[in-house]
DNA sequence: CTGAAAGCGCTTACAG
DNA sequence: CTGAAAGCGCTTACAG
């Protein structure tokens, strides 16, 4: 048997210099080849990729990152784990970063300011290569970290209200941020709200949870819609600051039921919530959509099996992860992306329960 | 105004020699001190730890990881994200991890034993700190590739069989193994079904999907409870390899009721299929539990909500990822765990669907 | 218990 | 286009 050619190193591992003294190169260009710098001879690109394959070369990511200043991690920063909405913008920008060597750090903000920045602060020290964050609004003292670390940024799910967007005469690279991809959240709400005016509805309820930034965006939109129509009413607004879930939805349809009875649609702001009001409209007896009609937003699992299947908001979570990892990769390249704000806008889905 | 005294270093971070400096150590002592190495004089703890507070000094991962052959990373296998049962393993593991200062990689493994082995592959090129899977079943290439690798690894949600432990006599610490946490799936499948036997119920279904390792060992459990009271049908068995989903346990559901309308206790291998069948009972207007009964697995969010409430098998999947955390901190410290294996139990749930 | 020195495995000005 | 050299910021035998 013949003894496998040992590594002079005492780790064992395959080094950028074996792989560098088999090809008959220096380090610098196997480096270089590597990376697919320019600069370097085709022939040579070709000699050194062949012999580091051969050898099983693997990068080490912590010396490649204490020497550049930069690791090969991408953090992305949810509010919650507990709403699949994040887990499927998780996933999609976790496979896609995967695909091009990015590992993903997940961070969870619990819908916290505080927990935020202390998240960005713990994350910034590892020197990420990019930053995913969820939404528009953050604290000033996590506006400043990413200020100042200047690591690309692409924030999720969300886009600047057109109000508040620059109007410059000359728009220049610096003035493109913040990069975002998502759709008009008061957009959604709106069409929502417009829907359910076509149904023929009067007295339609926006009854909310959670209450974070992106809801309170839908909130906006439901008012435009009524009050273009002469029938928004304050006492119309239900707005739970506790976390959403089915529980809740269940409860707040009850309590909306016995002090609105002539109520007769409910918006809520999350599917969860819609498939609690639901399933106690079952329990309570409440003909939906006779009586009242129900509509959600998301489009979550399970919300096209309810009874009555549920009529909602679906909205493209999935492809604004990897629409913003996409953004992300190219920020990391020093590419500019053609648009600093996607819009992959969202889809009324009209099912039975309004 | 005075300036801010300036770092030699080009990137302009505080590193180890700065805190050296002002603590008037060298900077062995200071990496020994700040890593609480016993063998440092307790006084000089105090004061290097002080200096590097005041300094706002943070160890440099990259550094450390290059320096030491070891990240901070501790990387989590699971096999999907849309089942609530492991994200909930997942942010209980990352919340602990992260509290000692580990950063939680996660992968995706879809139950596929190949993308499973080839993201093992690409995370130990990454030296973990540490390892957590998802149940004891691997390839004999990712078993390979982690006895190879010597990281240390906890297993997670299921237990070795009774039967196929070591029953050494004399039990030493590399026998010890494989470390998991989690609870007997077996049992709790049998659990299950003795407890519909308890209800009266005579011509139980088991109807399963994914057919993962763990549901086929529910599987088992389910026969052993029956054929103990000779009750065992192999035609009660209804396997179907499609991933879980509301939707197919509503088609199972239609479907077991279509071909077996003597039937009448349904035992779904995990809750989503079971919401999908009580709510395709209530479109075909089926009595549940008097015509059928149904119980569901794992207690997932929602199940409390339906109507009528599930019943089901309580899994204690966040303190099975907490625990596993705990257990392979102790492993990466050198620690031996009080027990190799650790069972968490589970808990019937007797709502009013069965 | 403490320190000087070597080394971890890369990248990147700099020079040619 | 290529290479020699310095450097990234730590840890860890080794010596004392």
């Amino acid at each position: 048997m013949l003894a496998r050619p040992k590594s002079q190193r005492a780790t064992g591992r395959i080094t950028l210099s074996d792989v560098a003294q088999a090809a008959g190169v220096s380090p610098s260009t196997v480096s270089r080849a590597l990376r697919g710098e320019r600069a370097v001879d085709p022939l040579l690109i070709e000699r050194v990729v062949s012999v580091s394959e051969k050898l099983g070369y693997v990068p080490d990511p912590a010396a490649r990152a204490l020497a550049s200043q930069r690791s090969d991690h991408v953090t992305i920063l949810i509010p919650l784990l507990s709403n699949t909405l994040f887990v499927d913008l998780l996933e999609a920008a976790q496979r896609t970063l995967r695909a091009e060597g990015y590992q993903t750090l997940m961070g969870v903000t619990h819908y916290d300011a505080g927990e935020e920045e202390l998240l960005l602060r713990e994350q910034l020290h590892h020197r990420p290569a990019g930053l995913l964050i969820t939404g528009l609004n953050h604290s000033s003292g996590s506006q400043r970290l990413m200020a100042r670390n200047k690591v690309p940024c692409v924030h999720l799910m969300d886009l600047p209200d057109e109000e508040s967007r620059p109007v410059a005469e000359s728009v220049n690279e610096a003035e493109l941020g913040p990069y975002c991809v998502g759709f008009s959240q008061t957009d959604a709400g709106e069409a929502m709200t417009r829907y359910l005016l076509g149904q023929n509805k009067k007295r339609i309820v926006f009854a909310a949870a959670q209450l974070d930034p992106r809801v309170m965006r839908r909130l906006k939109g439901w008012r435009r819609a009524l009050k273009s129509v002469d029938l928004h009413d304050p006492h119309l607004e239900w707005l739970n600051p506790a976390p959403s879930s089915l529980a809740l939805g269940g409860l707040m349809f009850e309590q909306i039921m016995k002090q609105c009875p002539d109520v007769d649609a409910i918006f809520f702001c999350n599917d969860d919530l819609a498939q609690g009001a639901l399933l106690a409209a079952m329990r309570l007896n409440v003909a939906v959509p006779q009586k009242v009609a129900i509509a959600g937003f998301n489009d979550l699992m399970g919300s096209d099996q309810m009874w009555p299947p549920l009529t909602t908001v679906r909205t493209p979570r999935a492809q604004v992860g990897e629409a913003a990892a996409k953004m992300l990769l190219q920020l990391i390249r020093g590419e500019v992306p053609e648009q600093a704000q996607l819009n992959l806008g969202f889809q009324i889905i009209a099912r039975q329960s309004a």
